[in-house]
RNA sequence: GCACCCGUAGUGAAAUGGAUAUCACAACAGUCUUCGGAACUGUCGUUGGGGGUUCGAAUCCCUCCGGGUGCACCA
C-alpha cells in the first residue's frame, strides 16, 4: 500500500510539473490522523517558494482527480501541511483476509539468502548461569528469530570459557567442601553445588593469600592435564554444568547449532597474533600488544599475549572469529551479543582483525546490552530501589537460573486452582514465567539498563509478557466458542466501523522489517502491547460470537487474524503462546 | 584525565527530523461482569540546563550538569 501511495504522489507531482523531492511516507502516530501521511508539501514548499498548506491543497486535489483506487477513502490536508490518507473499509477487510490466507504473513526478504551467525548467551562451565546470560540469551534468540523471518540463513552459536582461573577456584572449594552426597541428583542441583563452590573459591582467592597460592597451583595442574584424579573431576564438572545449561536452553527456547570452547580457539588465536607481529602487533614490555590508537584515536592499546606468553581474551577472540568463518563458509555477517562494558575492547579486536582480514571488516557486528537491576517490590520508592550488579564473582547474587525457577514457581502458585493435569500446568507455568522475564528484557532498547520487577512482570496487568499471552488465550477461547456454534470466518458482511485492531494488524510485516534491519527486537514488543490493548478493547465492547449478528463471521475472522499475528509476534520475541493459561 | 553509552510524568518504558510527545504501573474516579475480571473507561502528570541547525528537534551539532562503562598483561 505504501508503494501505491508513493506512486500516486509522484504522479500527482508530475502532473503539476513539480520536481519530486525527498519526501517520506509514514504512519501518523495518532490513528485519528489517518493511516498514512506524507510530508511532501512541507519538503518542497521552500524550493518553490509557496505556502505549504496551499501547495498541499493543490496536490490533494490532483491526487483526488487521479485516484480511482478503492483502497483509499479520503485524502486531506492537516496541520502545517501534512497530507493524510485514510484507507477504506475494503482495504481493511481485504487485509484481514490476506492474513488468514498467506501462510508466512509477517516475513520479509531483507536478508534473503544471507548467511548470518549469531553468538549469544556464553555462560562458562564451572560458573553459575547469571542474569547477564539471561539478558544476552533473550536478546540473541529474538534477533536470531527475527532474522529468520527476514529470510536469512541463521545459525546460533555459543562461546564458553572452559579453561582458566575460574575452574581452579571452583575446584579449590569443592575439595574443601567435599563432593555432593548424592552424585545422582538432578544436574541442576549438582550445577548449583559447583556454582556455589566457584563463588566461595573466588572469595577465598581474594581474601586469603594462602588460598590464592593453592588455587594458582591447582590451576596449573588442571591446565597440564597430567593428574588422573583432577581430570576425572574436571570431566564430571564440565558435563554437569553443560547439561544444566542445556536444561535452561530448553526452558528458554534456544537450540544452538555451534558450541565454541575457549580451549579450542586459544592456540589458534595465539598463532594468528604471532603470525602478525610486525604487521599488526608489536612487542612492548615483554608482551605482544596492538596499538589500536595508531589507526583510530578513539581506540586504545590492548595486550594480546602476556609477558608470560599466554594468550589473552583478545587473542582468543581472534581465533574464535576465524573459526566461525571456517565452520560457516561464505558467511555474510557474524553477530555477537554481549554486555555494554565489552563494547570498547571489541572495537579494538575488530580493528586488529580487519587489518589481518580486510574482507571481514564489514562482516562483524556487536550488539551490546545493559544491565538488569532487580526490584523486589512493586511499591518500592526510589530509595528502596536496590541496584544489584550482576556479577557471579561476589557472593549472594541471584543467579539467572534462580530467577527463572522462582518466577515459574510464582506462576504455579497463581495457577493452583486450575483443574488441569499437572503436566500441562507445569508447561504453561514455564511458558508464562519465561514470557514474564523475556518481555521485561525485550520491551526496552537493548543498550539500556533494565529494571526487573518480579511482581509487575507476572501481574499481567498492562505492560507484561503474560498480558500478551492472556490476550492470545482469550482470543483462542472466542475461536473455540465460534467453532462450537458453527460460525465460520467470512469477509462478506463487515461492520461499518473499522476497529483499531484492523488498523494495526496490516502493519505487522513493516514492524518485523524494521526490527530486522535495525537488529532491535523492542519494536515488536511495543507493537504487540499496542495490538493486545486494541484487541482487549474490541473484545470488551463487542460481542464477537453472536448468531443473531450477520457481521459475527467477520469478527471471528478478525479474531483469527489477531491470534495469528500475536502468536507470530510472541514467537519472534522467543515467547510461547499457550492456548489457555 | 581521555574515550564511549545514557538522561523523557512519582516509577518503568516508546517515538523513521514531523502534527496536541505515546504506552503501562502507581494514585484518584467509574463501568460492566452469561465469548476467560488476569478485563474495560476516564482523570492526573513528562523531554536535565543553555545555545545552534531546520519550515519543523526528545531526536542532529556545540556547551554545561548528572549517571554508567572502558582505558596494558583478568575474562
Amino acid at each position: 500500500m505504501e508503494e501505491e501511495i508513493k506512486k500516486l504522489i509522484k504522479d500527482a507531482l508530475g502532473n503539476l510539473a513539480i520536481e519530486v523531492g525527498n519526501f517520506t511516507i509514514e504512519h501518523p502516530e495518532d490513528l485519528k490522523n489517518g493511516d498514512y501521511s506524507t510530508n511532501v508539501a512541507l519538503v518542497i514548499a521552500k524550493s518553490v517558494e509557496r505556502n505549504p498548506q496551499e501547495l498541499a491543497e493543490k496536490i490533494v486535489a490532483e491526487i483526488i482527480r487521479l485516484n480511482i483506487d478503492k483502497n483509499i477513502e479520503k485524502v486531506e490536508v492537516a496541520g502545517a501541511g501534512f497530507i493524510n490518507f485514510y484507507l477504506s473499509r475494503k482495504f481493511f477487510s481485504g487485509s484481514v483476509e490476506e492474513i488468514l490466507n498467506i501462510k508466512d504473513f509477517g516475513t520479509n526478504k531483507i536478508f534473503a539468502s544471507k548467511k548470518i551467525m549469531v553468538e549469544y548467551t556464553d555462560p562458562n562451565p564451572f560458573k553459575p548461569f547469571h542474569i547477564g546470560h539471561l539478558m544476552t540469551n533473550a536478546i540473541g534468540e529474538s534477533i536470531a528469530r527475527i532474522l529468520e523471518y527476514s529470510d536469512a540463513d541463521v545459525s546460533r552459536a555459543n562461546y564458553q570459557g572452559d579453561v582458566g582461573l575460574h575452574v581452579a577456584k571452583a575446584f579449590y572449594s569443592m575439595r574443601k567442601r567435599g563432593m555432593p552426597k548424592d552424585m545422582d541428583a538432578p544436574v541442576s542441583v549438582l550445577a548449583q553445588y559447583i556454582g556455589e563452590s566457584y563463588a566461595k573459591g573466588n572469595e577465598a582467592y581474594e581474601n586469603d593469600i594462602k588460598a590464592k597460592k593453592e588455587i594458582e597451583v591447582l590451576n596449573k595442574k588442571i591446565y597440564d592435564k597430567n593428574d588422573e584424579e583432577i581430570n576425572k573431576v574436571y570431566n564430571w564438572g564440565f558435563k554437569v554444568t553443560m547439561e544444566a545449561f542445556e536444561d535452561l536452553y530448553r526452558i528458554l527456547g534456544t537450540k544452538f547449532d555451534f558450541y565454541f570452547l575457549e580451549s579450542e580457539v586459544s592456540l589458534f588465536g595465539e598463532q594468528i597474533v604471532k603470525d602478525n607481529i610486525g604487521r599488526v602487533f608489536e612487542k612492548s614490555d615483554g608482551a605482544v600488544v596492538f596499538k589500536a590508537e595508531k589507526h583510530n584515536p578513539k581506540l586504545h592499546t590492548r595486550v594480546f599475549i602476556t609477558s608470560e606468553g599466554l594468550p589473552t581474551y583478545e587473542a582468543k577472540e581472534l581465533g574464535l572469529t576465524e573459526e566461525k568463518f571456517k565452520v560457516k563458509p561464505d558467511m555474510d555477517l557474524s553477530l555477537v551479543v554481549t554486555a555494554n562494558e565489552q563494547a570498547d575492547y571489541m572495537k579494538v579486536v575488530d580493528k586488529a582483525l580487519s587489518l589481518i582480514h580486510p574482507e571481514y571488516e564489514n562482516k562483524m557486528l556487536h550488539i551490546t546490552h545493559g544491565m538488569m537491576r532487580l526490584l523486589a517490590r512493586s511499591r518500592a520508592t526510589a530509595e528502596e530501589l536496590t541496584s544489584i550488579k550482576m556479577s557471579s564473582r561476589k557472593g549472594n547474587v541471584i543467579t539467572g537460573e534462580k530467577l527463572i525457577r522462582d518466577t515459574i514457581a510464582l506462576i504455579v502458585e497463581k495457577m493452583k486452582d486450575r483443574s488441569w493435569n499437572q503436566e500441562e500446568k507445569n508447561k504453561v507455568a514455564e511458558n508464562v514465567g519465561v514470557a514474564a522475564i523475556k518481555y521485561s528484557i525485550l520491551r526496552s532498547k537493548a543498550g539500556n539498563d533494565i529494571v526487573y520487577n518480579v511482581e509487575e512482570s507476572i501481574s499481567v496487568e498492562g505492560d507484561s509478557g503474560p498480558y500478551l499471552q492472556y490476550s492470545f488465550a482469550r482470543a483462542n477461547s472466542v475461536i473455540e466458542k465460534a467453532q462450537k456454534e458453527n460460525i465460520l470466518p467470512d469477509f462478506e458482511k463487515v461492520p461499518d466501523e473499522v476497529s483499531e485492531v484492523e488498523k494495526l494488524l496490516y502493519r505487522f510485516p513493516e514492524v518485523v522489517s524494521r526490527s530486522a534491519s535495525l537488529y532491535e527486537p523492542h519494536h515488536i514488543a511495543t507493537y504487540l502491547i499496542e495490538l493486545a490493548r486494541a484487541f482487549n478493547n474490541f473484545y470488551g465492547h463487542t460481542l464477537i460470537v453472536d448468531k443473531k449478528d450477520i457481521t459475527s463471521s467477520y469478527k471471528i475472522a478478525l479474531t483469527y487474524a489477531f491470534s495469528f499475528v500475536m502468536k507470530t509476534g510472541l514467537h519472534l520475541l522467543g515467547i510461547e503462546a499457550p492456548k489457555r493459561m
